[in-house]
DNA sequence: GTGAAAGCGCTAACAA
DNA sequence: TTGTTAGCGCTTTCAC
C-alpha cells in the first residue's frame, strides 16, 4: 500500500506566490471567474501547471454551497434493475458535471434513513431515492426541508414534494394477466418481494410500496374481470424472506398444495430466477405444467427454453430521466418540466399455454 | 421540485450560542473528542437537538484531511460482474463508516483518467480501480503520488504500488478448455471484449489487460498441450466494438467461414448472451452444433437449456476484500495483510459435447 | 484589472 | 474542563 507521506499539495496561495500575484487574482484565473488580464492569466496557469496544482473541490464547495454531487439511494445494486438505472443516472450526471455517491439501502428502512442523513451531511446537491416504503417518509421530508432537490425513482411516497420517475405498469400487467385468463387459467399465483414481516396479504400492506401495489392491483383486477373470485388467495409477498430458501420454498409449498396454481407471475427478475429454479427442481415444465409471466426484461429471458413472456420497463432511460429531472431542479435556471410518462410493455413469448387440466378436458 | 429557500442550517456556533458555551466546547461535545463535562455535554446536545444541528462533513474533512469516502472506478456497472463487486465494496465500506463514490469509466481510458482526477480533487481517502488498461497507468501513479491508498480490482497494472484483488482463473480456464479438447474439439473460438481498435490478436495487444491475458493464456496453452497448432487463429477480441451488432456479427462470420469452430468460449456473461443469441438466430444448437463454455456464473446460466458449463469467480467477495484492503491501507493502524487468493472454479454442466463431425465419423 | 481582508463550518493548538 | 485563536483552501465583497 502506497504510504507516501501524503505531501501537501499546491494551493491557490502557492500558485499566487509562484506567479507573483495575489491569492485573489490567482483564484480568479484558476477558477475562471471574475476578470483577469490575459497576461496574468497565462502566468498563473503556467505556475499552476508547474506546481501540479489541483483545486480542492471541498474548499470550493464550502464557499459556493454547491458540491456538484448527487446522492443515489437504491434498494439493491445487485439487482440488474438498479444496475441499469444507476448506469443511466451516472451517464447523465457525468455529462452535466456531477458526481454520484451511491448508497445501497438493502430495502431496509433504517438503512435508508441513515443514508439520507449521511448524504445530506455530505452536502450533496440533490438526492435520487427509490424509497423502501411509500408510507414511512419523515426522512424524505427532511430532504425537502433541507431545501435540496429530491427525485423519487420507481416508487411514489405519501405527501412528499418531489418529481417521481416511474413506469406505469398497470396496463401491461393487466394485459399479461388477461393472457393467462384467456387461456383458461383460474388459479394464478403472484410472487413478490416486499418484506411483510410475515403478515399475509392485505390492501393496507401492499400500499406500503406503490410499485408493488400498482402492478398487483392490475393483476387482481384482470382476474376479477375474468370472473375469478378470490385472486388474493394466491398472492405470496416477502418471498425471499421465507426461511430457508426463500422463493423456492414458497413455490414448492404452492405447487404441493391442494389447489395448486396453474400459472405464476413473478414480480421481478430475481424472484423469477428463484421460481424457475424451484419449478425445475420439482420437475415441473413451463408452460406445460405451469404457465409463467415475469416483470423485467433481460437478455436471458428470451434465451430460455421456452422464451419467457415478460413485462418490460425502460430502466436505463428511467434512471437517466431521474438524473435529468434532479439536475434541472438543482441548477438555477432549471426548467422543471414534468418527466415523460414511462409505460411497461408486454412482450409475448412462449411461456404461456392452456392449463393442463383444461387441455385434458378438451380431449 | 422542492425549492425551499435552502435555509441556512445550524452550525456549531449556533449551538454554542444556544448552549451558552464557546464554539470550541460545543464542537468538542458534538464531535465527541477532547474533554467535556457531562453537564455541558448534555446542554450542548440538547441545544443541537433543538436547532436540528447536523455537522457539515465537508468542513470536518477540510480540517482532518479525512473524508471517509472511497472512490470506485469500474468499467461498467451495467455488467452484473461489477454490480456484485460494487455491492461487496458498499457493504464493507458502510460497516466501516465509509461512503462510496462510484464512477463508470465505460472501459474508456480517458474517462478513467478524468475519473481519477475528479475523485482526487474530491479528496477521497482511497481508490478502488478496475483499470481499463494494464499499461497506460500514469493516472494511477498520480494516485500513488497523492499519498492516497489504491487497490486494483480484477486487473493488475504495470509498476503500480497497490494491492491487487483478482481471481486466478488460469487453472479453471485450462481445465475448461481441456474438457473441450478431450471431447475432440480442434477448432475452438475465444470471443472477448477489449477494444483493440481493430487490430488482430497479438501477445502485445492482450497484455494490455491482465485479466484478458491470463484467461486467454490458459486457454491457448491448453490447446497447444492438446496438439492444436494455431489456436490464435480463432481468437476474436473487441467483439462488441464490431459494427453493426457486435458479438452477433462476429459469431455469424465465424460460423460461416470455411473452418468454422466447433466450440466457443465466451469471456464474460455479456459476451455469452450475445453468442447465444447469435447461435439461436443461426439456428445452431448447443451443444449439438457447437459446444459452449463461458466465464462468470449467474443464476440464469444453470437454467438455460442446456445448462451452461462455466468458470465462476466470487465477485461479491472480491469486492468486499478490495474494500477491506483499501480501508486497512487508509486507517492508521491498518495491517496491510495480503488479500486472500481467489481462484476460478469450473462448473461442469451440459453445454459441451463431442463435435458433430467426430460423432459422424464414429458412426 | 488587481489586491486586501473577511468568511464558509469546522478542528486543533495553546492558554487559562 | 473550558475558552481563545488560528487556520484548512477557497470564493467573494470591497476598495484601489
Amino acid at each position: 500500500m502506497p504510504k507516501q507521506p501524503r505531501k501537501r499539495d499546491a494551493t491557490v496561495a502557492d500558485v499566487a506566490n509562484e506567479a507573483r500575484v495575489s491569492k485573489a487574482t490567482a483564484a480568479r484565473a484558476l477558477g475562471d471567474y471574475g476578470a483577469v488580464s490575459d497576461a496574468v492569466r497565462s502566468r498563473v496557469l503556467a505556475a499552476a501547471e508547474a506546481l501540479g496544482y489541483r483545486p480542492n473541490e471541498l474548499a470550493r464547495t464550502m464557499n459556493t454551497g454547491r458540491s456538484h454531487t448527487i446522492g443515489v439511494i437504491v434498494g439493491d445494486i445487485e439487482n440488474p434493475y438498479f444496475g441499469l438505472a444507476t448506469r443511466g443516472i451516472s451517464d447523465v450526471a457525468k455529462d452535466a458535471g456531477y458526481n454520484v455517491v451511491l448508497v445501497n439501502s438493502g430495502e431496509n428502512l433504517e438503512a435508508e434513513r441513515e443514508a439520507v442523513r449521511v448524504l445530506l451531511d455530505r452536502r450533496v446537491d440533490g438526492l435520487i431515492v427509490a424509497p423502501a416504503s411509500s408510507l414511512d417518509v419523515d426522512h424524505l421530508h427532511s430532504v425537502n426541508n433541507s431545501g435540496r432537490s429530491l427525485v423519487l425513482l420507481d416508487r411514489r411516497a405519501e405527501g412528499i414534494d418531489a418529481v417521481v420517475v416511474e413506469a406505469d405498469l398497470g396496463a401491461a400487467a393487466y394485459e399479461a394477466t388477461a393472457l393467462l385468463t384467456a387461456e383458461g387459467h383460474r388459479r394464478i399465483a403472484y410472487i413478490s418481494t416486499l418484506d411483510t414481516g410475515g403478515e399475509p396479504y392485505s390492501e393496507a400492506l401492499i400500499s406500503r410500496s406503490s410499485s408493488v401495489a400498482d402492478r398487483l392491483g392490475a393483476v387482481l383486477t384482470a382476474q376479477r374481470d375474468a370472473g375469478i373470485t378470490e385472486p388474493e388467495a394466491l398472492i405470496r409477498l416477502g418471498a425471499n424472506a421465507v426461511r430457508p430458501d426463500g422463493v423456492k420454498t414458497v413455490v414448492r409449498r404452492l405447487m404441493e398444495q391442494a389447489d395448486a396454481p396453474t400459472a405464476i407471475i413473478a414480480s421481478d427478475s430475481l424472484i423469477a430466477l428463484g421460481v424457475l429454479r424451484a419449478l425445475r427442481d420439482l420437475e415441473l415444465t413451463v408452460p406445460d405444467d405451469v404457465s409463467f409471466v415475469m416483470f423485467d426484461d433481460f437478455e436471458w429471458t428470451s434465451l430460455m427454453t421456452p422464451a419467457l413472456t415478460v413485462v418490460s420497463q425502460p430502466f436505463y432511460e428511467m434512471g437517466a430521466e431521474a438524473a435529468r429531472a434532479l439536475i434541472a431542479g438543482i441548477e438555477p435556471g432549471g426548467a422543471v418540466a414534468a418527466p415523460p410518462v414511462f409505460t411497461g410493455r408486454l412482450i409475448r413469448r412462449d411461456s404461456i399455454a392452456a392449463p393442463r387440466e383444461s387441455r385434458l378436458v378438451q380431449r
